[in-house]
RNA sequence: GCGGCUGUGGUGGAACGGCAUACACAACGGACUUAAAAUCCGUCGGCGAAAGCUUGGGGGUUCAAAUCCCCCCAGCCGCACCA
């Protein structure tokens, strides 16, 4: 007789043999297969993990477990996206250096993971903070500044003109400032950027190469925005100066009858003196300048504008005379900030049109322009537009083209959504970013050989009056010499986004502890690339898209070995808290794991979050399913008492443990978590319904158990005699003992179901439609009426009557 | 607003275009117990008198639709300085 499942014991107990055996650290060995996959490292937030964490994470740690037990050699890490704003504003807030804070939080962190028992490689952890590590990541960002893809742009950021403080867009929250509800302007600085946009196609054509989720390409691609269209030239009225604009429809050019530029257009500027209503324009800039992106494009029912008086722009095209408005749905960042309004065919120039009563001109027939904007862009044929006229749509773009270029009044071009990546942060808890300001030199590199530039230590975190990062007030460490001309130089006191270091942590894994590269080539040659990568949905636009971009520029510099870096991308739903929101401090909902482990254990905790639903859904949290999973797993449990003889107990049963090991073994692989555990309870039951099973049958159980609860299928595989079973082979179903000799059909009149007749499986479908038609169920549905057709598919047939 | 996704019993969910509701949770009944808990065994979607109807609503394709297509409604995620 087993004693009680006890799963505080078996749990410390097998927790300690895989840390004191070292099973799960990876060795490189080119002798052997790799298997690589990673889940997105955690932020070590002060609130330790909550339960939205162990849903990637046990996955994952299926697929390690269930990989090495096929053989792989498996490197499963883990590490810290470390720097970071909510531990710089605790340390603002209570004086504590952020170092301490991550430092505490990572040892906390580390504990709770061990706790639910991943199989992860804890030799290899990484840390984007400390200073071995973020040595390689300011080397990247020089490796950028090199080739020129590190450049300096005049951004706006949020700034709180009552805390004196940069804002990042969460923390402006209706528009004011999200600590003490001040006013939040616009305030522009000059700022590092990288060049993303430089890669936008090759981030696009090469999606065609990795087996990510369709939908995860389609973010990708809708992210970057691809559009063909043209830049057209329009000269402005009585000056030497042309107002060029980006435009996907360069086929509706005559319709064109007005232009608008954005708020932040340089022309304003330029031609101010000619303005007439200087101080109205003014005035709209500064009301734009207080909206974000974001609030522009929302507010497109009510379009707000000024005309630039004094300035007229002249079509191209037909020599027309048309107004010059400003606009805040014009954005600065897209195009040129600059464009040609079409009311009649586009749906925000129409609205625009209607409120400020300017003429609409209809270029392309087929649309009732009186009520609403006609936008179909391949067979509408083309009027009032001179030598398009009679055209397709579809014809007119590449003809309005050629003649553009002909006449040197336009070009074909390419547009993306995507803007250039602004690197700069007025932060203390990121990296420092090595370039030293010299007024003879301009920006000069600190040479490689002196990285890391080490964040310097202060007691107080706070910002600047003027919005820099609080290094401005560094004195000792902002004011250094030039490394080129030895004069005096001044360091940038802002540093790196969160991003940078996650960019490329995937690489450190590889050989985390190197002092004199990044990672060796030999490493990288046999890891790289990941070979399973699972990760939010919410991280599906930034951080894949930036981490794909390094790792191209690394590939071009010949510093990996692969143009991408993960073969596969999946994600998984948002854990809810149980009230469906999604869990946070500031809701009260945030539930964490350490709270379940001591009532149930980690494997039942472990098995719940993988059964409680979908994977790729979000969904909420409920306390009471977990029981559930306990009590199955005392169920598997005092199996133990049940065993008896070895080999199958019987065919049927046979039939059964080898369906479940065929649909285990593929339900993991899909990430159907939620059945493949469904089909492990299911056979319990059977052997639960049957009184007894063999000690094989048991042991296979375990085995397809193992990934999602490993400590008690250890301990059961243990006691039946075995050898540890963290690389014991993975079970191979039998397909002979599948074959079933009897099908039971289902058999429809029209579609319904009426009856049903069991048949020998070897009956050809001739067989089966008699019996079908035979069937006492159904003859009374058939009286009367003529049967027109038989479908017998699969396990149906289905009668045709009428 | 733009992009992506979701909608099935009291609840979480299952269902290569092929018998809707597997597996659980909750509830209820029974056994065991002085009793309770635990455990084991069992019942369990709704409406309708019935034929039947029923996968957010409406249309379509198909021999066959929860599944594919179109429209609508509701909700979730992201939107570039949260990570």
């Amino acid at each position: 007789m087993q004693e009680r499942y006890d799963p505080q014991a078996i749990e410390e107990k097998w927790q300690k043999i895989w840390a004191d055996t070292h099973c799960f650290e990876a060795k490189t060995d080119p002798s052997k297969t790799k298997y690589y996959p990673m889940i997105e490292f955690p932020y070590p937030s002060g609130q330790g993990l909550h339960v939205g964490h162990p849903r990637p994470f046990t996955a994952m740690d299926v697929i390690a477990r269930k990989r090495r037990m096929e053989g792989y050699n498996v490197l499963y890490p883990i590490g810290y996206d470390a720097f970071g704003l909510p531990t710089e504003n605790y340390a603002i807030k209570t004086g504590i250096h952020p170092a301490k804070v991550t430092h505490d939080n990572i040892i906390r962190f580390r504990s709770q993971l061990q706790r639910l028992g991943y199989s992860f490689d804890y030799s290899r952890e990484v840390n984007t903070s400390d200073p071995n590590y973020y040595k390689w990541t300011q080397w990247i960002f020089l490796k950028f500044y090199e080739k020129g893809l590190a450049y300096k742009a005049e951004i706006p950021i949020n700034f709180c003109t009552s805390c004196k403080v940069g804002l990042a867009n969460e923390e402006v929250v209706d528009g004011v400032c999200e600590r003490c509800g001040g006013e939040v302007i616009r305030m522009v600085r000059s700022q590092w950027m990288l060049k993303i946009t430089a890669y936008a196609q090759r981030l696009i054509d090469d999606l065609d190469t990795v087996d990510y989720l369709e939908k995860i390409k389609a973010q990708q691609i809708n992210w970057i925005g691809r559009s063909e269209g043209a830049l057209v030239n329009f000269p402005l009225a009585g000056l030497d100066e042309t107002l060029t604009v980006f435009t996907t429809r360069p086929d509706t050019l005559f319709g064109a009858t007005y232009m608008v530029v954005s708020p932040e257009h340089p022309l304003i500027e330029q031609y101010a003196s000619r303005i007439s209503n200087l101080d109205a324009v003014r005035a709209y800039q500064k009301t734009a300048a207080a909206k974000s992106d974001f609030e522009r494009s929302e507010l497109v029912k009510n379009k707000t504008g000024v005309p630039l008086e004094g300035i007229f722009a002249v079509n191209p095209v037909n020599g027309e005379e048309i107004p010059v408005w400003t606009s805040d749905y014009v954005l600065m960042g897209y195009g040129t900030g600059a464009i040609m309004a079409v009311p009649a065919h586009d749906e925000r120039d129409y609205a625009f049109a209607k409120t400020f009563d300017l003429p609409i001109i209809e270029v392309v027939s087929g649309g009732d322009i009186e009520t609403e904007a006609y936008t179909e862009c391949s067979h509408g044929i083309m009027v009032n537009s001179g030598f398009l006229n009679g055209m397709e749509v579809s014809e007119a773009i590449p003809a309005i083209i050629d003649y553009l270029v002909k006449e040197g009044i336009g070009e074909r071009k390419v547009n993306f959504k995507l803007r250039d990546w602004v690197f700069s942060r007025q932060r203390y808890w990121g990296e420092p970013i090595p370039l030293v300001y010299c007024e003879t030199c301009g920006w000069v590199p600190i040479p490689y050989d002196q990285l890391p530039l080490e964040l310097p230590m202060l007691d107080d975190f706070s910002p600047t009056d003027d919005g820099s990062s609080c290094l401005a007030r560094a004195k000792d460490w902002l004011h250094t010499t030039c490394p080129k001309c030895g004069g005096p130089a001044v360091r940038e006191a802002d540093t790196m986004p969160n991003w940078a270091g996650s960019s490329w942590y995937f690489l450190r894994y590889t050989d985390a502890h190197n002092e004199t590269e990044f990672a060796s080539r030999a490493a990288l040659d046999y890891w790289t690339p990941i070979d399973w990568y699972n990760g939010g949905m919410e991280h599906t636009t930034l951080h894949l898209l930036y981490s794909r971009f390094w790792h191209k520029f690394l590939f071009d510099l010949g510093l990996v070995p692969t143009s991408e870096p993960y073969l596969k991308r999946t994600s998984h739903g948002m854990v809810l808290g149980s009230n469906g929101e999604k869990m946070s401090k500031s809701r009260g909902n945030v539930v964490n794991p350490d709270d379940y482990i001591p009532v149930y254990g980690a494997d039942s905790f472990r098995t719940y979050i993988m059964f409680m639903g979908a994977f790729d859904q979000p969904i909420p949290w409920n306390e009471q399913g977990t029981r559930g999973c306990r009590r199955f797993l005392d169920r598997v449990w005092a199996l133990q008492d049940m065993v008896s003889g070895t080999g199958d107990t019987d065919a049927e049963m046979k039939k059964k443990v080898h369906a479940t090991i065929k649909k285990v073994g593929e339900d993991y692989e899909r990430m159907k978590f939620n059945t493949a555990i469904a089909a492990m309870m299911a056979l319990t039951n059977d052997f639960y319904a049957k009184g007894m099973l063999t000690k094989d049958e048991l042991h296979t159980l375990v085995l397809l158990l193992a990934p999602v609860a490993p400590h008690i299928s250890e301990e059961i595989n243990e006691a039946l005699g075995y050898a540890p079973l963290h690389h014991a082979p993975w079970p191979v179903y039998d397909e002979s003992a599948l074959v079933e000799d009897e099908v039971e059909y289902g058999v429809q009149i029209n579609g319904k179901v009426r009856g049903r007749v069991t048949l020998s499986a070897s009956l050809d479908a001739k067989a089966v439609e008699a019996a079908a038609l035979d069937c006492a169920e159904v003859r009374p549905y058939l009286e009367g009426k003529t049967v027109r057709k038989v479908i017998v598919v699969k396990n149906i047939v289905n009668i045709v009557v009428g």
